[in-house]
DNA sequence: AATTATTAAATGAACGTTCAATTAATAAAC
DNA sequence: GTTTATTAATTGAACGTTCATTTAATAATT
């Protein structure tokens, strides 16, 4: 017989997190109901709403997870080392099949239509995007003392920067061929490289 | 008492894809239902139902219209003029507040989720990114010859800028402040610029 | 014994869709 | 030009299903 595991809150949360991450992923977040979630994650439905309250504060809970996930990327970026390799593994980082795969396409799009209506949303993203922000305008303070780059105003190429990775990651599925992931990346280097004002050496 | 108009297929169809857009525009996509695509255009739901068959189908209709408006924007882009001329003609356009307004983000976000699961969605925006690259790589060639541009490798010219320009209008909303939309459309302009490797006069 | 995890049962509301009936517009016949 | 058929637009009611949520009961842990 199917032994049902019992878990205490601190697993079980998780637990159905993920199942509705999965949810989603498979039948969208339009489809994506309590009930599905619940069967997803081997627990009842009342389960589900016993440990989150309402859908509506799973789903907050979700968004949060998701842009934690991010924030960690963002937050393993480089703030120290010799300036050129510095800047090389800060390129390598940005342009890698973990920021890409970093989240599902599908939960990532729908919480992004989600933010134009949910001001909650929009709060977590716009501190998302201005700790990416403020990263970038710092490093790019230090790479033009450092003489790495040339660059004549610092805030437009930090905005390139971000412009640049976001639309690449999340638009280049819809344009490049298949099997050029890699290539992808490097020409998106070689752009971001110019946008910076990057010197030859 | 309320006359209510009766119109045939021709202009009821679009009344109803103009409601149901308006509907997710306002509470989403993921609780945009018939019913209430129905009363936004005055209309009984079985009436929504009769002329798109389903659900699923008055979606992907809806989908056409909007990449429709997309297409049109890229149709309108210039590919004749003085060389130089036509380069800052193209940049202004895409950097304008028409190309950053043409559809709601709520409702492109939602069709961008969905094109994850669903194939139809996602070969219509393979055809019309298809077309964006065409176009960008025939003029970037076009610029080159004429020796407005100087770029070594087109292809990567072509994809830097692509992901540059729908990077900045899809998530400048996160990251610029309020009021400045239009001095990072200058900033925008500038990293296409560095790019393209526009060859300063 | 008290707390926590979990399910069972039931709720009313909303869901998309079907079908038959009704109304209005159009075309044909007189 | 009026009446008669035909088609198109629209509604109303009802369908079974699923929705998120509530309340009460049960099982396991502490």
């Amino acid at each position: 017989m199917k032994e049902r595991e019992r878990l205490n809150a601190e697993h079980r949360k998780p637990a159905i997190l993920k199942a509705f991450y999965e949810v989603i992923e498979t039948v969208g977040f339009e489809n994506a109901s309590v009930a599905k979630v619940a069967k997803q994650a081997g627990v009842h439905a009342s389960l589900v709403i016993h440990y989150f309250g309402s859908k509506e504060r799973m789903v907050l809970d979700l968004v949060d997870e998701v842009l934690l996930t991010y924030a960690d990327l963002i937050r393993k970026l480089p703030d120290s080392g010799e300036p050129r390799k510095r800047l090389e593994r800060l390129l390598e980082l940005i342009w890698s099949r973990e920021w890409h795969e970093a989240a599902s396409f599908s939960v990532v799009f729908s919480f992004l239509a989600l933010s134009q209506r949910d001001e909650r949303v929009m709060k977590r993203l716009h501190t998302l995007y201005e700790r990416y922000g403020n990263y970038l305008r710092e490093q790019v303070r230090f790479f033009a003392d450092a003489g790495v780059i040339q660059v004549a105003d610092p805030e437009a190429a930090a905005q390139g920067f971000i412009s640049l990775s976001e639309g690449s990651h999340y638009f280049c599925r819809f344009h490049i061929e298949n099997g050029t992931f890699d290539a992808h990346c490097r020409n998106m280097i070689q752009a971001a490289k110019r946008i910076l004002g990057v010197i030859e050496t």
